[in-house]
DNA sequence: GTCTATACACAGATAGAC
DNA sequence: GTCTATCTGTGTATAGAC
């Protein structure tokens, strides 16, 4: 299941470095909000924010100090580099689906829970953008370093993961397909294509100061629309 | 205009290592197909493989190897690393507008122009698949270094190119929605999310073996339509 | 847990031979 | 024009003090 603490019970499990017993109770805090004041949350958002920035460039000296704290930090809680971007991914990929899963599996027609899920994954990208930027990374960069086996076997699964995320899409664009509500294009493509354009929104959106939730809903709205609606104005095609 | 040879006449003149005069007549072939085999664009093609497959990390090394030189070569032609990177990027970027500026002043309603561009924007995109990319990182990857001033204003000259590219679009989508042809959205934001929903295509097409030009036509047309058409079978949104 | 100091490897860039 | 040899900076990762 989805509903555990997104930061250590993954598929990483293993591979970052040991933690303190005592830390347990912290960890199974729900995924969502401010778990406490974990450290390695604070480093994980911090990375996120700067392989948003800076790409898998940034030295683990700039994320120490915006963490407000030194390497010795990082490397106490993380293994390597590669595994602060590892986690950052996993946790990216977790929180996206806890939201829209969901929502895959209400009633209604496949259009209207194509739209839903939609609307609520560009949402979350906007609220969580900078682990989205690292997801967006993992997913092109693939072959950047030469890995060592345990992190390309961590790599792959989080593929996995991200592959059964356009599937739980893939399935309502059928259902739509079949219950009339959607056009009959290729599935495939068309899921894969959705996906792809409502996660460009990460190229281009900043999130301003103040901007309220429900400012992100209308504006996710806008963009469902017109990915999902498409521009074509008279129906005869 | 942009019909002169793309390499070494753009904005980035005054960047790239000095060329001996009678390399003069080859720069002025025209940007298509093969440039007699110019060594400059040989490490430029190698380049825009290398950068692809591994990002900005790749060394400078691998780039000399794939190309069956040594750095030397590559040191002769371009100053630096980002230097390559910035001749990719504006290579990319006027081989489109060559092929897809056209396609904007030609006569019919914009809805049929604005597919017209989108096909040979994905037919481009599919065929110079490195070069995109290079691109695609150009936009995204923005700080990753800390640039030199010559390569600061180069990097904001080319990301002019690509808002001009936009803008292009833009249009477009303005006189589709004024003519009638295109549903009345947000013609800014339909135009950046549609542009950003084709080249996404970049994210998992591969150019597999023996494919010809009419596949990719076939192809092209089938993902324009379901972006520009849009994934709703009912008109009554 | 967190910091300082340091080892050490790698890759960008240059010099100079051919 | 192209190669070999080399300098040099930078950044990952570790050891060990506190």
């Amino acid at each position: 299941m989805l509903s555990q603490g997104a930061l250590s019970q993954g598929v990483l499990d293993g591979m970052v470095a040991e933690t303190a017993p005592h830390e347990r109770r912290i960890r199974m805090a729900v995924t969502e909000g401010i778990e406490a004041d974990d450290a390695k949350r604070r480093i994980l958002d911090a990375a996120a924010e700067a392989f948003m920035e800076h790409g898998f460039r940034v030295a683990i000296d700039d994320i120490a100090e915006s963490v407000g704290a030194t390497k010795g930090l990082i490397y106490y809680h993380f293994r390597s580099k590669f595994d602060i971007f590892l986690a950052a991914y996993e946790h990216g990929m977790r929180t996206v689906r806890e939201q829209v899963e969901p929502l895959a599996h209400t009633p209604g027609t496949g259009r209207e829970r194509l739209i839903a899920m939609s609307t609520q994954h560009v949402v979350n990208l906007m609220t969580n953008l900078a682990y989205h930027h690292v997801v967006h990374l993992g997913v092109r960069e693939q072959s950047s370093t030469a890995l060592k086996p345990r992190q390309r076997k961590a790599l792959d699964e989080l593929n996995g993961l991200r592959a059964a995320y356009e599937d739980l899409f893939l399935r309502v664009v059928q259902d739509g397909i079949e219950d009339g509500s959607l056009r009959p294009v290729n599935a495939k493509l068309a899921a894969r294509t959705l996906l792809c354009s409502l996660n460009a929104v990460d190229m281009w959106f900043h999130r301003i100061e103040g901007q309220s939730q429900e400012e992100l809903q209308q504006l996710a709205r806008e963009i469902v629309d017109i990915v999902v609606g498409g521009l074509i104005a008279d129906p005869a095609r």
